[in-house]
DNA sequence: TTTGATTAGTTGTATAAACAACTATATGCC
DNA sequence: GGCATATAGTTGTTTATACAACTAATCAAA
């Protein structure tokens, strides 16, 4: 029994992700409240864009840890809202290149501002270094489950 | 500035909670395979009611940390797969009492041993300390966030 | 005791995720 | 070159979540 650290009561808040539901909620409201009409899902798509656009749908679903067809119904609502724009590949015709517009690259600075707000809330009153560890902790975690 | 811990590329994964969508996924595969016909989401109602039956819809939501129409349509999804009942309270005719079938009460061995499994997965090489500080952080945000 | 507010639960609608099945294009091997 | 296989993306279906609007029952206060 290795690591049997689990009664039942933390087992479930550990599987449920209770914590990181309440982040995105947090987050989610603070964009309702600004009126940034875009959701979490949406929203970690752009993320990943704003770092470097003109990569394929396949390569969003591994930076975002979803499936095609979620990325695929991702991209069409982020189009419907003119955030982002399908260009087919010059050198392979099966690829998508997904392209910021000129909208989405307004909406990076107030949203990002919202993120790191919305975890400062939740991360207030705990100390730096248990901040590293729980991070190390849930590197690990993905990384022993992928 | 009191605890501007997130550089770009870890606020991103804190917020959408990669590490506890690992092991849902993880917990939904073993389920899948050992032929356990359960959501994860339909699991986590079940796991309050194996601790107490006999609780109210309303009791569940906090239980689970959903709204009232997320438990309206698991408890409905939980009855057509014969695994809870709906029992109208006789003090209060606005409530409904939730109680389990024998049926769900086969499953909680079985499915509390593929959660712990799971557990013990995701936490392999990570030291029992190091487990005690991350759960204790995730609480706290969860605190500060509810 | 009646009326106004609160509480419990349901329904409608939009968005999202997982899985399977599918199309189209590209690649690799003979 | 041609065929098998792999890859990129889409579509269909089921389940789940969030929010708003709703019904029914209870409570509380004038």
């Amino acid at each position: 029994m290795p690591n049997n650290q689990f009664k039942k009561g933390e087992l479930y808040s550990f599987i449920t992700g209770k914590a990181s539901t309440a982040i995105a909620r947090r987050l989610q409201k603070k964009f309702n409240t600004s009126g940034l009409n875009l959701t979490i899902e949406q929203w970690s798509v752009l993320y990943h864009l704003w770092k470097q656009e003109g990569i394929s749908q396949q390569e969003l679903c591994n930076a975002t840890f979803r499936d095609k067809p979620s990325i695929t119904r991702l991209v069409d609502n982020l189009e419907k809202l003119n955030l982002v724009k399908r260009v087919p590949s010059e050198n392979d015709r099966r690829i998508n290149l997904i392209y910021l517009t000129r909208q989405s690259q307004k909406l990076q600075e107030e949203s990002m501002a919202l993120a790191e707000q919305t975890l400062n809330e939740a991360l207030e009153t705990v100390p730096a270094e248990k901040i590293e560890v729980c991070k190390e902790v849930l590197q690990v975690v993905y990384d022993n489950l992928k």
